[in-house]
DNA sequence: ACATTGCAGATTGTTGACAATCTACATCGC
DNA sequence: GCGATGTAGATTGTCAACAATCTGCAATGT
């Protein structure tokens, strides 16, 4: 068993690479810096990926990026055709507002569990989130308030201890930014949402779990009803479980 | 344009296959029956996958066997460790305990909606599916009886409409049967099981969606208890989400 | 006897080449 | 001029070989 005394130091700060060297396969690198792509807007969605383009652009081989690709393709991010290529996903209308649907029921369950659980500590970490979304607000700087906003919620999933929905939460969320970009900045319902952000916290610290999941509900319920008031006929697309679906 | 009056029968009965062939890479082929024999049991928990081996066996070559690897590990069936092979998952007893709440939040949403848009026949469809799983729990027939525990719950979901739903409820539903071979068979919990599905029914053709989906929520709950009482110590893994999760 | 070191076999990671398929354009016939 | 057909280029699907890494066992020294 070697000493360590002699050369901690050096260990550990070794340790990170190692880890980043064991952990990553070049499969897994192209598929972040992929992803990474896409969430930022670089590859627009429909756009084609062209696998030698990106195996090129990367310095790697055709290998690693097929693989990437049908990793994305699990989480959502890209849709394969066979023979003809893979595409950034497009998400309809419809879809996301399946997607709202499907949040506001997870988000609700966030806003109940955290009313019970959260730590005082906890509730002053939202709190501040929320004062960097209002400090946006002030400046109508709205890649900060997208960024804030998107780790308000992000952290609040977190807090609910529960792993598999922050996977579930975060894949959802991510499919969501497939939609033309970002709904929320039209319309200036900046301080609308942020007045919804504050209230939501105000109930966690409360220990109020009905009203913080209502809130919470009714927050995403709300991004859902401006994306139907921007984009196409709210009706049709907001109630497409009415049509009965075959097996 | 082709008159569709000179071969259409021959154009139709090919059609099936023209579509299979266009659809299924050999990596999709390979993936889907690795995902067939993981769920069947074929392939225990914690089993090593041996690309050499499983391409040989299916007849392909290791790269299309290496992309339905990746495919799975988004699906949550396998765990990859560079250099080291991949594995078929492991669900702990913490894990599916954070699926199982998570199932009762969706489950719960389900019931809502469908005692608000379930049909009678649809309803009528869901009765027929209960009476299976009473005929089977007459005989004692476990494995009849799950199979129409997973089409009942798998239907309900596919009638709410909300496709994105339907996703994330199966790929839960595949990673809680990675748990030792389903908690339900033990304990002889199969009369109340079923009770809890004519309830459930019940609630929905009665049109009350807050009952519905107490039912449901309940339901699944009640596995959840059932799994606890079976393996570990309930309170401990019951309650995972006290302890503060770090950033 | 025990731990450490070195080696051989097996397995994974990556690459480049070949075959199959698709897309776009040019050519041909009407 | 317009549509159909054929062909060339590009792109994807699959494969087999090479390099890197890991695992287990044997040899070695203390």
């Amino acid at each position: 068993m070697p000493d360590p005394a002699h050369a901690p130091a050096r260990h550990d700060a070794h340790a990170p690479e190692i880890r980043l060297v064991q952990s990553s396969s070049l499969s897994t690198l192209v598929q972040r810096e992929i992803e990474r792509m896409i969430l930022a807007g670089d590859l627009p969605a429909g756009a084609k990926l062209t696998e030698a383009n990106l195996a090129e652009q990367l310095g790697v081989s055709r290998g690693p990026v097929r693989e990437a690709f049908r990793a994305l393709e699990g989480s959502g991010l890209v849709r394969i055709e066979k023979n003809r290529g893979v595409f950034v996903r497009q998400i309809s209308v419809g879809e996301a507002d399946q997607i709202y649907e499907l949040r506001a029921v997870l988000d609700e369950f966030v806003g109940r569990r955290l009313a019970d659980t959260a730590t005082p500590a906890q509730v002053r970490e939202l709190r501040q989130i929320v004062e960097r979304m209002e400090k946006a607000t002030a400046r109508n700087d709205v890649d900060a308030y997208l960024s804030a906003n998107l780790d308000f919620h992000d952290r609040m999933v977190e807090l609910t201890g529960n792993a598999k929905l922050l996977i579930v939460y975060r894949r959802l969320v991510n499919e969501l930014h497939l939609f033309r970009r970002t709904t929320l900045a039209q319309g200036g319902a900046l301080p609308v949402s942020t007045r919804e952000h504050r209230e939501i916290v105000d109930r966690i610290a409360a220990g109020q779990p009905a009203p913080a999941g209502r809130a919470l509900h009714d927050h995403v319920m709300a991004s859902r009803a401006r994306m139907h008031k921007t984009y196409g006929n709210g009706r049709a697309a907001a109630k497409p479980s009415r049509r009965a679906p075959d097996r």
